[in-house]
DNA sequence: CTGATATACAACCATTAGGTTTCATATTAG
DNA sequence: CTAATATGAAACCTAATGGTTGTATATCAG
């Protein structure tokens, strides 16, 4: 029988809840996109959305929360850097998830070329 | 100057919220991943967890909304599929997200060359 | 020093989410 | 036919989310 170990993430379930709730929003991703793009003030990322700056500092601490992007303080600004590790491992999770299926078409192979 | 252009999914904002909003729920992954690994009926998946039966199958309609999995009868039974498509979009999509970061290495990595 | 700018944070409000219980309907078993 | 099973869906409750305004504090410019 073949067993298919999914790559161990070293994430607890609610590590994963955090990064995909913070991908779950435009807004947020797009805050993320600038922040991988090049460190942005949070002023800067804030100018960019008809929202608040106090709604836009909400968006970033849940995209922090999530390691999805850090705070670095430059002066009296907060810079706001990507972070892809954590963009990887929901990536490396999704993958998971089709090799899952993957895995039941190849059981399905095999019953059929009957080996 | 290096574009990266990201691959075209064809995804409006909304679904992509939809999807990463119902992957960011514990037992709506592993009912994800059951769905992925064979049908099963929602009162098999729903006996799988603590919580009543209508709960789960507010899940599965979370799921279903977002195109992760499809239902198809089967006599009074409905049987839950996973459709490992909508997993693909989502990990393009982070895959765009790595490949900004990685433009902006491959940026500075053509400075420092001055080529 | 003083005023302007950048951030933090609390209080509040409306909507959404995740759960419950209850009832209705469809299908199968006997 | 009747009882049991599988699903659907409404009404309701509580907590979390996403936004607002307002206030406080830190830093920079001149």
């Amino acid at each position: 029988m073949v067993v298919y170990q999914h790559s161990d993430l070293n994430l607890t379930d609610d590590e994963v809840d955090r990064i995909f709730r913070a991908l779950a929003d435009a807004t947020r991703r797009d805050i993320m996109r600038r922040a991988l793009v090049g460190e942005e003030s949070i002023s800067d990322l804030a100018n960019g959305y008809d929202m608040t700056f106090a709604a836009v500092q909400k968006h970033i601490t849940v995209l922090e929360g999530a390691g999805l992007v850090t705070k670095h303080r430059s002066g009296r600004e907060r810079l706001i850097r990507g972070n892809p590790e954590a963009i990887r491992k929901a990536r490396t999770l999704l993958n998971t998830y089709e090799r899952i299926w993957q895995g039941r078409i190849d059981q399905l192979d095999a019953l059929l070329t009957d080996d």
